[in-house]
DNA sequence: CGCACACTTGAACCCCCTCAACCCAAGTGG
DNA sequence: CCACTTGGGTTGAGGGGGTTCAAGTGTGCG
């Protein structure tokens, strides 16, 4: 993890790196960090930039899984659906994140933008080719999935065991850690997502959503001067609801 | 996956591996296949055969993550607690099954054995190393990985939008195929868990889990003849209820 | 036999859902 | 400029699925 990064020999830096990779700011966070510059190149030869409106699916569940995806810019919902369009969200995605990584042939789940979004796509036959070859790269993944995942059982106590208030008081909670050192949380937020999607993310309803934000705001948690801007007045006791201490 | 393993050269089989992993019958299923023969010798010098008692936690929520497992008899359930004994079973882990794939230096969740448990012990830091050393072995727990997440993501759906019969029916259809090629399904279930275990995996309470396979036994969709057991008398009608079809 | 334990069943309640009305800000077009 | 629409959000009233509380059934085992 924070091991030194070889110098490369016989080679001078500065490296020049072809687009994309060489000039995207989202590298020093996202997986491609794994990769040291030499080695780049031939990351940047089989990257694919691609811009996603808002609103739009890129990735469909059941479809056959060409690609893997790293987002560079904006937010992404993630969710699976079933036959009579009862939705639940998975996670939020933002930039640096890692999508695509189911082992079966096919996705097994939807992925759509929720704001204008900038992706970077991997063919995935190349991008196996890429692990084989790096096993940095793959141990960087095993990280990222092996978090994932612990964010995932997280979430299973959320939705199978608190009650309406606690899993809101957890999503704020964790919005404000999000992205941001763990000692740094922030106070204000800008919601990307729309109370349906908190709904659906928590297993509620956006009516729930929006009762339980003014017993909130009724209980000097929070201040909403705007919804999609929440202000967190008292992130401590927020802390303890989203613990269910007492 | 399906690729042949290499003869190893130089070395004339039988290569006489140590115990445990020479003659470990959960190695076909497990991990541990990923490495051949002549590498085994060194997973088995760190490897360390566990016995656990049924009900003794072997993993606890928070301590300082020292070890991985790799179970190879017996069943497990994982876990979350709320401060308030609310509890989350987040999965049940049987033979083959590897667990303590955290990042972070603590464990995210308990685990405690169902029944009689056999398990493999690897410490972290050796397991680093050989995961450093064998890039198939780290190839195989990324695919692990990130089969866990699709299931914990099929849970999610489950916990977050799914009635109390369409989890039951989940929850059976799942056991059905559980270790066992897809298209030969059990259809008698012996449930090492009790109900209590499959209320708290399901996001129920444990007479929403008896009464509702109650109304299944009407619905002539199973058959109880004395819990643990219980029969899929018609597993198609199950699976449609799993899937919320209709 | 009687105790323990897992499970089942019944009745009352409640948290959250459903259905519905309303608010508000941002277009849009005449 | 104003009427109208549209989309997101809030609030209210009533209902229901699942919980809570409680009693009862079965089964293994000392």
């Amino acid at each position: 993890m924070n091991t030194p990064r070889p110098v490369p020999i016989l080679v001078q830096p500065p490296i020049a790196v072809p687009e994309p990779c060489g000039t995207c700011g989202m590298r020093s966070i996202s997986v491609c960090n794994a990769i040291d510059d030499i080695h780049l190149i031939r990351l940047a030869e089989l990257a694919n930039g691609v811009d996603v409106q808002a609103g739009r699916v890129f990735i469909t569940e059941q479809d056959k899984a060409t690609d893997f995806f790293n987002i560079t810019e904006g937010t992404v919902r993630l969710f699976k659906l079933l036959p009579d369009g009862r939705r639940q969200i998975t996670g939020f995605a933002g930039p640096g994140h890692f999508l695509g990584l189911a082992v079966s042939a096919n996705y097994s789940f939807s992925a759509e933008a929720i704001t204008d979004v900038k992706l970077c796509r991997f063919s995935r036959p190349r991008m196996r080719q890429m692990l084989h070859d790096f096993p940095a790269l793959e141990e960087t993944l095993l990280e990222v999935a092996s978090n994932d995942l612990v964010c995932a059982q997280e979430q299973m106590l959320l939705l199978g065991r608190k009650t309406a208030r606690e899993r809101l008081a957890s999503f704020l909670v964790a919005r404000a850690h999000d992205g941001v050192p763990s000692d740094m949380p922030r106070t204000r937020l800008h919601l990307a997502m729309t109370r349906e999607d908190i709904a659906d993310y928590l297993g509620l309803t956006i009516e729930t959503v929006s009762r339980t934000f003014s017993k909130l705001k009724a209980d000097k948690l929070i201040a909403i001067p705007s919804p999609p801007e929440i202000i967190l007045l008292n992130l401590n006791a927020l802390q303890a609801v989203a613990a269910a201490e007492k």
